[in-house]
DNA sequence: CTAGGATAGTTCTAATTAGAACTAAATGGC
DNA sequence: GCCATTTAGTTCTAATTAGAACTATCCTAG
């Protein structure tokens, strides 16, 4: 969104949005290398060496919207990667896991990814990284912090 | 994509990715109740106060692929908001324009849009705002160059 | 205990995404 | 001038997105 009005913030939202979109083509790039769209690779990351977890649970830690994470754990399920069964203790609940066939796939593609990212982040020691995650999460409140006003 | 392995870096991930999408959730709540999605209010905020532009050009701006832009456009054409040309000097190309229609929203709705967003950054002065910048380019410009590594 | 409200996951819609294939047109080396 | 290569925009596919509607289930106040 450019265009003057000479407002000083225009630059970071540009900057955010910029980085972002770096950042997700130097990882989906390496994702796609094997075979599996983004959102598939997180919930494969997410699902592996853990026993499983609820859909909703899911949903939270990979921030995949429920309508689209069912879409998203059924193709799964369809490459034999995961396999879905039903909660005793609440019976709205689909619990997911990984198959035998998932966690090795884990074991292969995450190390992997894990390197690939690596070379990104060669040049930055802990200090760097661990300013830019304050100078973000500065960010990220103001949103958050601007969203509950706007939502009152 | 959580889960150990205990890499510095993956907790600066996990921030860019939230960051950005609390961005969006904040910059998308507002532009859907102007009528608009996301990459409509893009374009329209490029085109605004511009004579058009091709559609190549408009892609490079607004970071909307080619193929999307196609329907991005097709539906604004739509909505009586832009309209396409041939251009002369190049039978390939498009040119696209904000309408008067389109330009009367656009003053409509930019001013509004900044001022919406210009309550997330009310906290954050300008020595802020530089610094956020220039960590977010640092961290842009690894990606950058990890990807023309990977491209090699 | 009951009923209203909340919730989990699925289904649905309109829009968007990446990227490939395509056609028409432009470019530039020879 | 010719032709191989590149490019602009459209069309297409599979997947994803936000968010709404839905059904079945759970929770809790009265």
């Amino acid at each position: 969104m450019p265009n003057a009005f000479r407002e000083p913030f225009l630059p970071l939202i540009r900057e955010l949005v910029r980085t972002y979109q770096a950042f997700e083509a130097y990882s989906n790039a390496h994702v796609r290398e094997l075979g599996l769209t983004p959102p598939q690779f997180d919930v494969i990351a997410t699902l592996g060496n853990t026993p499983g977890m609820s859909c909703k649970e899911l949903s939270e830690r990979t921030l995949i919207t429920k309508g689209t994470l069912t879409g998203v754990i059924d193709r799964l399920a369809d490459k034999g990667l995961v396999g879905r069964q039903a909660l005793a203790e609440d019976r709205r609940s689909v619990f997911v896991a990984l198959t035998d066939a998932g966690q090795t796939l884990f074991d292969t593609v995450f190390p992997a990814h894990l390197a690939h990212m690596r070379q990104a982040f060669a040049a930055f020691d802990n200090d760097d990284l661990a300013r830019q995650i304050a100078e973000l999460a500065a960010l990220r409140r103001a949103f958050g912090t601007a969203m509950e006003h706007y939502k009152r």
